[in-house]
DNA sequence: TTGTAGGCGTTATCAT
DNA sequence: ATGATAACGCCTACAA
């Protein structure tokens, strides 16, 4: 097994200095034709790379980008990897992910894992138990470091940062207009309890949408599921909860739901209750996945567009990046953070009329 | 804001030599109990961490691993990823993650961006066109080169390394005899075409187990789907050519299909056709995700167990790589490589009778 | 045209 | 008990 082939052993090998191989591999003016082509035919041979971690240690950048999402089993999350990854690789960058399973801990020690010259800037969602703790000092500590961090869906405005965020409230006015207009008077939501903050604002989102439209909000409409439901996989407990909120309102005829799994769920108790859909029953979710794609009926759905937000948050980030370059110890200078709001679009599939 | 500090700043800080620092901190005995104090106090206070680069570059390992795999969206992908990252957290290691995108050349491109001294090893599935094409030589050159992988899922036996697998033959077996034993008489099975190893092999198990049970296959009971209609989102051809099986085959009473959405596919035409499942029509799906559990009536699937086959690839390829710290240089050493097959598991839901 | 030296941040070895 | 030096692999300013 030949081992990986350095500019050491090319010297050795022909003779000559390390610089002199050096540049010969960067076609300098400096090394004559000849030497050149040697040292090219015989880097070639051999296949010489530059050693990655050689080279970030002299230029202190490692062009790779660190990814701390709460999981990655989730539609949106890796759809927001993939647009990462797609940038990041056509800007010449690496990726590289970490999981914070929706734990404080693991998010800190994940991002200190990173931060010590692995990466030269984070994109994050923040972990729920965070969200909960409300203890941001580890993302203050790593921009004070001078490591930049773009933050998605799940921000926090307190945090000097670029952040990619999709406008739920208006994302959720977008779904609640479509059943108004098509003819929704009872209008439900599940959602999640408020310091999930993405479904507080959906929440909000309904409840202007209805005020719009000079229909009055009923707090007995609104359903807010213990978001560990989802996540321990007791979907016979939200099924139940569902079940009582269709029994104590039997006039519902619209739901929005703030994520397609209580989507996909609400249908299943509807159909279990004898509701047809979109007939006496219309749905909307948010976020648009697998599931409202291959659900039956198919979910109408408001899209995040959630591989857009990656695409968009590795630009900002490896933009800020490569700003960076030229003004390296300039202190302080009044730092411009952006926030991106990618569009929210409503696409129209078979739980609800036309 | 206070860059990252480093061992120099400290000793100049401090005035002590570099070396003092750094033994200081690593509780070296060799340092007076006062200085050690000194230096380790300066350091907690400025948030001292060893830069991981300078660290890779001098110990020749990276201590993250390289994952490469076609698609992140996928639920299946998305779980072996999981499981990679807890036992390589757990294990010290870092992970870094390139997406194939199923091209040929996107898998060559990202595994020389890692292999330059990024990460210690690869994890990798196969890329179909790589599959189609059968160009291996990528993999055999990082091999060469000392950088060892761990295949899964789609592997490829002439390559000389560690493997863990699904036995596709015996859970695909699984399957019918859940079907037959449900009291299926004529089972039929939508596949891909046979380059995709596991859809074949698949194929193979629903073969071998209808032999096994006295049953004669009929190639007008196998639907061998071009992989295409799925990834270029043509969900309409593929219900066409369900919706032609089922009428040119009436008595149809099982079907397995070789992932979930040629299931949920198959579910969604045949109740169009009438069918009722699963008093009429029983289906059994490949891979357990999220349309499975969730899809009405819900899936009764055979499980990979994706989670668990990333915990065993990391593990097999942390423990290679810890060993080959022992005997560096000891050329060909006769590797025994080792392939894992991870159990698949029937998972019965409602799409089978009980 | 080629080579030397220094430095990126660390650690290990060998002086002092 | 402390420090100087070399090395990991690469690049580059400067010297020869």
């Amino acid at each position: 097994m030949k081992r990986k082939v350095t500019l050491k052993q090319i010297a050795k090998e022909l003779d000559v200095s390390i610089s002199t191989v050096s540049k010969a591999l960067r076609n300098s003016i400096e090394i004559s034709e000849d030497t050149r082509q040697k040292v090219q035919a015989f880097a070639k041979l051999y296949n010489y790379r530059p050693n990655n971690i050689a080279l970030s240690l002299k230029n202190r950048k490692t062009k790779t980008i660190g990814i701390i999402i709460p999981e990655i089993v989730h539609h949106f999350f890796s759809k927001v990897i993939t647009g990462i990854e797609l940038v990041a690789n056509k800007r010449g960058y690496n990726v590289i992910v970490g999981l914070s399973n929706e734990s404080f801990d693991k998010e800190v020690i994940n991002m200190q894992m990173l931060a010590n010259g692995s990466i030269d800037g984070f994109i994050l969602s923040i972990a729920k138990e965070t969200l909960q703790h409300q203890d941001y000092h580890h993302f203050i500590e790593t921009i004070n470091q001078g490591m930049p961090i773009v933050m998605f869906d799940r921000v926090v405005n307190e945090i000097p940062c670029d952040k990619v965020i999709v406008d739920d409230v208006k994302g959720a006015k977008l779904a609640i207009e479509k059943l108004i207009s098509c003819g929704c008077e009872n209008i439900a939501i599940i959602t999640t309890k408020d310091y999930v903050s993405v479904g507080k604002l959906r929440t909000q989102g309904y409840i202007e949408a209805l005020e719009d439209n000079k229909m009055h909000p009923k707090s007995s409409l609104i359903l807010k599921v213990d978001d560990k439901l989802l996540s321990e996989n007791q979907l016979e407990a939200l099924e139940k909860e569902i079940e009582e909120l269709f029994k104590l309102n039997k006039n519902i005829d619209g739901v929005f739901a703030v994520n397609e799994l209580y989507a996909v769920t609400a249908m299943k108790v509807a159909r279990k209750l004898g509701l047809k859909i979109p007939e006496s029953l219309q749905v909307v979710s948010f976020t648009d996945g697998v599931l409202s794609k291959h659900s039956t009926p198919s979910l109408t759905t408001v899209s995040q567009h959630g591989q857009s937000i990656g695409e968009k948050a590795a630009d900002l980030l490896i933009n800020r990046l490569e700003m960076d370059e030229g003004e390296e110890g300039e202190e302080e200078e009044e730092e411009i953070y952006e926030t991106v709001i990618i569009e929210t679009e409503l696409i129209e599939r078979e739980s609800t009329k036309k």
